[in-house]
DNA sequence: GCTTGAGCTGGAGTGCACTCCAGCACGTAA
DNA sequence: TTACGTGCTGGAGTGCACTCCAGCTCAAGC
C-alpha cells in the first residue's frame, strides 16, 4: 500500500502520515526497492483507532504513549487498559457537558423563536441569563 | 467588579478577560477614576455562556460573530437563533461520535481485562481491529 | 513621601497539531 | 531520453487561542 493510497483510504494527508510516523504514532513501514513506504494493510485499522481517540479529545502525547505501549506487547496490557478507562471517563464527562449545553441551545432557540414572533425589541434573551 | 474579582468568579485569567475584550467577545466595561475596568455584574452570565459555547467546540470566530449580533440588538434574533441551531446540530453529531467511541472503549477495556486474566502474550487486541 | 500591589498598554512568545516547501531521486509513458 | 508524476528528507511556516512581558500609572498604607 503506497502512501497516497493509505492517505486516500484513511483520510489523513500524506504529510500527516509521515508526521505521525516521525512522532511515533505509526510504525515505520518497510520500503520498496526505490525507498518508498509500503504500508501493510493492518495499519488502516490502527489509524482509524487513532483517529477515534483524536476525535474524542485524546492528547497527542497520550496517543504516542499508547502507541509506545502497544509496540511493547503483552506486558503493557494493564497500562493500556488503564489509559482507555481514563479516556472513557473523560468521554463520559464530556457527554454530560454536551447534553447540558444541548439543552441550553434548545431553550435559547425556543426563546428566540418566541421573541421573533412577538417582535419585541425591548427584550433580549442574553440579558436574562438567570433562566439558565 | 474589578478584573481580579471577575477572573476569580468566572475562572478565566485576567489576561484572557482583556484578550476577550480586545477581540470583541466582551464589551469594554466602564472605567473607574484611575482608568481601571469596572465590570457590571451581568457580564458574568455572558461569560459563562461564552464558556459553554467554547467548551462544546464553538470556534472563536463564531463566538465573536454571535457577540457582534448580540450587540446589535433585537434585529439579529433570527441570525442568532440560526447560529445556536447550527451549534446544537454540531453538538448532536459530536454526541453520536462520543457514544460510539465510549462503546469502543468499553469493548477494548473488556478485551484487555480478559487478556490480562488469560495471561496470553500471543494475543493483542490492537491486532484484531476487525471486531470494531 | 516612599513602598507595595493592582491594573494598564502594546506587542512578543507559547504550545499544539499539523502543513508546506525546496531540492533531490526514482521509474514509467511518450 | 526526456518529461512527468510520485515520493523522499529536513526544516520552516501556519492558525488557533491564549499567555507572558516590559515598562508604565495610580492609590493606599506605613
Amino acid at each position: 500500500m503506497k502512501i497516497s493510497e493509505l492517505s486516500a483510504a484513511c483520510g489523513l494527508s500524506i504529510d500527516t502520515l509521515r508526521f505521525y510516523e516521525k512522532i511515533g504514532l505509526i510504525d515505520p513501514p518497510p520500503r520498496d526497492s526505490a525507498g518508498r513506504r509500503d504500508y501493510p494493510e493492518e495499519v488502516l485499522g490502527w489509524i482509524r483507532f487513532l483517529d477515534q481517540l483524536n476525535a474524542t479529545g485524546m492528547k497527542q502525547a497520550d496517543r504516542i504513549r499508547y502507541a509506545d505501549l502497544r509496540r511493547q506487547g503483552a506486558s503493557t496490557y494493564a497500562e493500556r487498559r488503564a489509559m482507555l478507562e481514563t479516556h472513557r471517563d473523560e468521554i463520559i464527562a464530556r457527554q454530560a457537558e454536551l447534553a447540558a449545553v444541548r439543552a441550553l441551545m434548545d431553550h435559547k432557540v425556543a426563546l428566540y423563536r418566541q421573541l421573533e414572533a412577538e417582535h419585541d425589541p425591548e427584550h433580549d434573551p442574553e440579558q436574562e441569563t438567570a433562566d439558565v
